[in-house]
DNA sequence: CGGGTGCTTGATACCGATCAACCCACGTGG
DNA sequence: CCACGTGGGTTGATCGGTATCAAGCACCCG
């Protein structure tokens, strides 16, 4: 587990981070990238866990990784699925002092590491960093008020039917995906138990969507907007 | 509705907008606190409604907001309820163009508004109101994830459980509490139907919980904490 | 006293979790 | 080349939890 790399040893990371860099430019950006520190990391390896001290964040170079929040009886919620372009833990910048939820690697990763204390002193000479991590959070914060009342509203297939549409674009009226990672992922995603999800497959069957493997098949896009 | 005032005709401003000012001090603080506009909403006054054009930010000075998300079929998924205190639609001063759920009043309440426009403008000025929003914004943010989590994992009882525990500083061993609000908007706060939050309480009544009214005796914490 | 509102209680239906069995694809080693 | 084990996925049976609908109850206010 976590060979680190230097920099410059991953090219196209600064694509990778398009999404937290936001609009930064020149030498803040710059100054931040030579923070990063990647890192790679092999399935199930455990980043960090609820109560350890937070003295890093990170973003999703390639691989998933997956948030969660275990009861006491072993149970696990998952919170989210971080994919390339991801950050997480950036919350902790300026609020608490510790984290709040579990990280582990999902499918064999290479994540970029910032050390938030640098981060934190970086951002007082370049203040659109703090609004880059602002409009990133922001972002966040919506997705997740987002999933919540989908969570209330939705049944399995239509998350599900959810799902697919946001994936393929929503534009074209007969598409064929790849899922990025394992169904029981994507289940864990969607709030669901992977039996669940299977079901919420096979019912979709009766609107056009065939799935084989990780590929799937939709046929009438419209079947599935009317949910 | 919306009668507006001048800031200086409600006293104890600044302790209800703690929260968002964060360690606002000086110049930044006064310069912020200036910006807000204070109105008057009566109960189901409706504030913005999703898809409209997010001009304005608020915080709640006394009362309670609603923010929701309807579906197509009518029906409600309760996202969060804002007292005072608290501040909602902030996320959108660097993100979205316009509102992504519905916010009403749920209790005749007097709001702090604030245009973006002018809170962008005053940022640039005073960078530490940038910090403070993303410190206000990250707190949000694991609120709601750790919600989240909690709608997967917890069930009605757990859920009530729960928040009486927090509601009431977890420490005493017995305690008697007022509910703020209504106890169907308790109910949408915790994702559950007006009858299952009933049916919960009185499922707690064997934990020693007993309500009448808006008034709740806690027996016995260490029940509850073991769920 | 009558009507409204908020809450409770009961009956029912539905959805999804859970448990268990099975299937299939794949890799390994005899 | 086949036997076996393993991990991911599906399918079926069952159960528990919560939404939903409907009716009844308590309280407030005119």
């Amino acid at each position: 587990m976590n060979k680190t790399l230097t920099i410059d040893t991953y090219t196209g990371i600064e694509t990778q981070l398009a999404r937290m860099l936001g609009a930064l430019t020149g030498l803040a950006r710059r100054r931040l990238l030579d923070l990063a520190v990647v890192i790679h990391y092999e399935a199930q390896d455990n980043i960090f866990r609820e109560g350890e001290r937070a003295d890093f964040f990170y973003c999703v170079l390639s691989g998933y990784v997956r948030l969660y929040h275990p009861d006491k009886s072993g149970r696990q919620a998952d919170i989210r699925l971080c994919g390339p372009g991801d950050s997480f833990a950036e919350c902790l910048l300026y609020s608490g002092d510790n984290h709040r939820y579990d990280a582990e690697v999902a499918e064999t990763a290479m994540l970029a590491r910032f050390d938030m204390e640098d981060v934190r002193l970086l951002a007082r000479t370049y203040p659109e960093i703090d609004r880059a991590l602002l409009k990133s959070i922001s972002d966040r914060l919506l997705d997740s008020m987002d999933l919540l009342a989908k969570d209330r509203l939705y049944t399995a297939p239509q998350r599900v039917a959810n799902y697919l549409l946001t994936a393929c674009g929503e534009e074209c009226e007969s598409a064929s995906l790849r899922l990025p990672f394992r169904k029981s992922l994507l289940a864990g995603k969607l709030g669901l138990a992977p039996e669940a999800l299977s079901r919420a497959f096979s019912f979709l069957r009766q609107a056009g969507v065939s799935v084989r493997g990780r590929t799937i098949e939709i046929g009438n896009m419209e079947a599935l907007r009317r949910l």
